[in-house]
DNA sequence: TCCACAATTGACTTTTACGTAAATATCGTT
DNA sequence: AACGATATTTACGTAAAAGTCAATTGTGGA
């Protein structure tokens, strides 16, 4: 596995912008090396930046991803601490899942849709 | 079923602004029935709400929802219409393919996480 | 009939997530 | 040492999706 990635090899790979990977890092999100100015990606980084993308997809605000990356660090070693972020952990199970679920709605619905479409298509087939 | 429901008691229900309902209509999104200039929402037009507001946790743009939404309505009658909307309804579930993906991913890793925080807790437990 | 109150409209503001442009720096060539 | 390609920083701009505010306008009840 590479040592670095530069930032423009990541623009290409996820199709981004420069502009996004440094907002990112203003976020907090991602916290590359420097080498003087110039950013260096390690590989963490390019995974976490994966795992940024995956939120967004999911519709994920900023904030909320910012909330769901800081839980793949390290466990916090204080038992309050801990139990807080299990709770954390919970809550966005529960939100996975609720999108799981509208997607599986959705998917439900468009397939009835298509269903439509083919039955109206054959339709269209015998009449002309 | 009931044959009207007023806009607060819409706000009410799916607990969103009256100028959030009165935005998807400017939008196109939905079409309630008028008496005098207040709206009135059947029973269909709280349904699309409903999908609309199910689209927006998916993340999807209003743009998009417009596209999901205009899918729900009548098949077209001509053979060309209906291919394309095939097309536009496959591209759709394609997401919602790539999106349930992305969420099995992230459930499994909150999942490790959660574990990972019962250890350590164990470890703790132990400890003191 | 008149009042209180709900609903509407229109204009302006805010937040989020970047885009864009300008000036400056770095680095490997030539 | 100059040059072209990349990077960085700073600052301002913008589109989407509402929020907020103010001025009207209906309208159902006492």
């Amino acid at each position: 596995m590479r040592e670095f990635y530069t930032i423009t090899e990541l623009t290409r790979e996820f199709d981004i912008s420069t502009r996004t990977i440094r907002f990112y890092e203003d976020e907090g999100l991602i916290r590359p090396v420097r080498r003087g100015r110039t950013r260096l990606f390690r590989p963490s980084d390019r995974h976490l930046l994966k795992q940024i993308l995956r939120g967004k997809r999911l519709g994920f605000s900023i904030a909320e991803i910012n909330e769901i990356v800081q839980m793949y660090k390290e466990p916090p070693g204080e038992a309050g601490q801990l139990r807080l972020m299990m709770k954390r952990v919970e809550e966005k199970r529960a939100n996975l899942r609720q999108k799981r679920k509208d997607i599986e709605e959705t998917l439900g619905e468009l397939d009835a849709i298509d269903e439509s479409c083919i039955e109206r298509l054959a339709e269209l087939g015998v009449n002309t």
